[in-house]
DNA sequence: CTTGACTCCGTATCATGGTACGGACCGTAT
DNA sequence: ATACGGTCCGTACCATGATACGGAGTCAAG
């Protein structure tokens, strides 16, 4: 039969053994009954999606308290629908301020990949330059700091 | 004169004093060198705008060690610029992922609060069924599952 | 029905990113 | 000149998110 056991899982998301454990501990994903009690943790495939979407959700900035906030958002007849809709839309507006920002850092990168490359610095040749350089103005303004040529 | 101590600084930034300190033992800004040793610190403005920055890549999912290769990144005459462009191209495409991950959450989050709030589970009503509607084709199979509980 | 890989659980340990403490020192306002 | 708050540094401690360990129990293949 092959069950899906821990371990198959584990290899299957991606992640120890033990993190799995370790994220039933935190009711990330939920403990499936074992056949009779005493023997193995069987899971159902989509646990594996589950976790993964944990990992990523990690890498995108959120702790794992905001994964699960996110995962328990459950929007039927059971639940209160007003309190999840405001759940959900704070969660979509830090997600639209997140992505915001990262296109902020991805202007700035491409900036600094765009204009450094061949003779120096003209425009903002770090990270921290190109993000001022593109607040206000698009213009790079040399400032008190120059010795113009 | 009110110089930009370590305090003041700390207030500006949005940080505690400690984690200033921190920051600069981890090398993430430089020890503004103090007038006569044994004095204190006295930071140039920008500092400020490097923490915020640190604070906010965190938040994005990078860790300190990637922000400092963040902040590392620098395109001038002095550096080996095809080596700054690797390392500026690399970080480009790993920001690029981030905001595509970010997008399909945003999506999911968006089905989320436009699909289910007046009657219940006809479409995918939990974040994880939302993505996976999303996966391939846009409608909604019921599919195996049928009737849960 | 034995073997060997896998799993169980509790607990200990680790890395990261801070945060707190305490006693000495600095610096400015009175 | 003195007081009083800010700063200095080293070190200890903390929370989060894993990761490791060890001895006992489970299960499927031979």
């Amino acid at each position: 039969m092959t069950a899906m056991t821990i371990g198959r899982l584990a290899r299957k998301a991606g992640v120890g053994v033990e993190t799995i454990r370790f994220y039933e501990r935190k009711g990330l994903i939920e403990q499936p009954r074992r056949p009779r009690d005493g023997g193995y943790r069987v899971y159902p495939e989509e646990t594996a999606h589950r976790i993964r979407f944990i990992r990523q959700a990690q890498e995108l900035g959120f702790s794992l308290r905001e994964v699960q906030d996110l995962l328990s958002l459950r929007a039927d007849p059971e639940s209160d629908s007003a309190d999840v809709r405001e759940r959900a839309a704070t969660k979509l507006a830090e997600v639209k301020r997140k992505i915001t920002e990262l296109e902020r850092i991805r202007a700035a990168l491409e900036d600094l990949i765009a204009a450094c490359p061949g003779r120096g610095a003209l425009r903002g040749c770090t990270i921290m330059e190109a993000l001022r350089a593109g607040e206000e103005g698009r213009e790079w303004r040399p400032g008190g700091e120059g010795l113009r040529s």
